[in-house]
DNA sequence: AAACGCATTCAAAGCGATTTCAAATTTTGA
DNA sequence: TCAAAATTTGAAATCGCTTTGAATGCGTTT
């Protein structure tokens, strides 16, 4: 069913089926009611790429993935919170994967040339992320998800992981924790510099020495957390609290504790920051888990609804937003054992 | 920078430059290479719309996620697999996300109605799927990750799961076990119906009837697992092994095990099914952990490489794959307890 | 030398939508 | 009542590519 197939049988032009169906103020509202019901009862929609290639509007936005890193939990809430956003929209995301860095700016350099996205979302900046340089010069608009720090202003949206960080690590020092270990994201990584930031400067503030020895820069998975806790529990004196850096990490972090035979919540202390996986409640969990809460699946439709913005003309140096980070206290927090 | 820019750069005509790009044969072997190297140089790429308006080809594959259920860390290992093998063919994943049904269905009638997509991947079927239904009254190829049944005939790709619960169950009944649980995937998805008739298979073979107490159907998720398991193991007598439906549960199962004071190996055995998460490594659990083993991101991959040959024009009806699993022991199943 | 075949190249017609510009019709105002 | 204005419709151009059918040039054959 094309468009011409729709006119004909109403006995119209394309011209002006084409502006009943697209909202235009000239046609006379019987005649758009009845183009409106012969497309929406014989199912008419518009080709797409006839559409994209009239327009000059490609419909849609582009999210590269870094293969197994990036494509975790976390990638899976934030793509579900663009997606819900962008069904209402009409407008799709296309998903590229891709093994290195260098694949990944080639497959930016390709959907530029080919004008396949409108606008893409950006993942896990570093301190001066060069996808960020990339996209800039190749005047493709996006969105960043975290910060960074280059040339141009670029449109950004991110949680306060310096202060969330602060809050956490002061409150167990408030409790009389002294050995407080910091599972931390990769180094490099924006969110995870910041979050250094923020563990740095509580424990300085009260005159507590940074371990290097309780700092590790890891990717969020069960298992490498399971090792780094099981490696920092083993320290004389051995760390009375964990800082971990996403659930999965508090997952392991659990494990190696009990496998030391201590317990959560007396022995040691934990507070992970929470991203807020509907499979995976920090409430549920025995001991309940203290967490740094952030919905990721929530900056995802945000972080959507910032792009379609741009693409109505909204300047991208004018979108900033800092979303602040709850701290939930729960059973996994208590106070420091005696030495 | 247009193909009529590249022409005219060229002296050429637009024809002759397509052709030389696209490998037609009638162009000069001495032309081909001058208008290769200029395209590469002046970073031509064809416009995508352009090229799918002309060819009548999308250059994309469609894949509609249900919400939470489905963008899960299985299907991000598939989708890392689907997009290794595209990203090589130069075909764009088209990713959708739904939260309902008939949310779903009305996707798939919108991407066969705008021509979004030259095909699609159906992911965990029901045993008489709807969706399957649909895509082969509206014309658009698809490949199944799984078995369905419906009037036709259709493309699938599918593990072998009768046989490897068949397998896993003979074995834990080899080793003394008669209290088996198995924690099966969501009631009415054709892969845990298939895990159902293997287990009872194996237990009818030995005379060992059937308690459904020891039956559950759940999504796959740490929690639940958790839980389940904690309820199973209270039961008198409780059961001595388990059988997980996939890793996530088998994390969820072993807290339960731990938390009730037993020992996983010897006073509960356990053999999950592994879908082979970078991430989660079932060998490096302590107890490492007895697996059916088959790599979900392969699968992906193969089902990818089908989709092409698909849109090449291989029927099908004539495409179906049935992959063997493998069963590898470890320490995590043992001999039963004395009773 | 005319005719033929072959290898290359090109002009122009699609693909299916939007949009410009012009035409047809109806309404309005004097 | 008739010209002017407002409303409504349509023909054709356009987006950037592929592809059909025709044309060009050149060496070979008759």
């Amino acid at each position: 069913m094309r468009l011409k197939d729709l006119a004909e049988h109403l006995g119209l032009s394309q011209t002006t089926v084409s502006r009943a169906l697209n909202g235009y103020p000239e046609v006379n509202e019987a005649t758009r009611r009845r183009v409106a019901d012969a497309a929406d009862q014989l199912g008419y929609r518009p080709n797409a790429s006839a559409l994209r290639l009239a327009t000059g509007r490609a419909g849609a936005i582009g999210l590269v993935l870094r293969g197994a890193d990036e494509l975790g939990p976390h990638m899976s809430e934030f793509l579900s919170g663009v997606g819900s956003y962008m069904a209402g929209q009409e407008i799709d995301m296309l998903v590229s994967t891709v093994g290195s860095h260098q694949e990944e700016l080639a497959a930016y350099r390709r959907l530029a040339a080919s004008q396949k996205v409108d606008a893409v979302i950006l993942h896990s900046p570093t301190v001066s992320d060069e996808r960020a340089e990339l996209l800039t010069e190749l005047k493709i608009p996006f969105v960043l998800h975290g910060r960074t720090n280059i040339g141009q202003p670029v449109a950004w949206l991110d949680i306060d992981n310096t202060s969330a960080l602060e809050r956490a690590t002061s409150h167990l020092l408030d409790l009389g924790h002294r050995r407080i270990a910091l599972l931390n994201g990769v180094k490099g990584r924006t969110f995870a510099e910041h979050r250094e930031i923020g563990y740095r400067a509580a424990l300085t503030t009260r005159g507590v020495a940074v371990d290097p020895a309780l700092l590790s820069n890891s990717a969020f998975t069960d298992e490498i957390a399971f090792r780094l806790a099981q490696a920092m529990l083993e320290l004389k004196p051995r760390p009375t609290a964990f800082l971990a850096g996403s659930m999965m990490t508090a997952l392991g972090v659990f494990r190696a504790i009990r496998q030391a035979g201590l317990q959560l919540g007396t022995d040691v202390s934990m507070i992970a920051h929470d991203d807020v996986f509907p499979y995976l409640n920090a409430d549920n969990m025995y001991p309940s888990m203290s967490t740094t809460r952030s919905s990721i699946r929530q900056a995802g439709t945000r972080i959507a609804e910032l792009i379609t913005q741009i693409l109505a003309g909204k300047p991208q140096a004018d979108v900033h937003e800092l979303w602040p980070v709850e701290l939930v206290l729960r059973e996994s927090s208590g106070p420091a054992p005696r030495a």
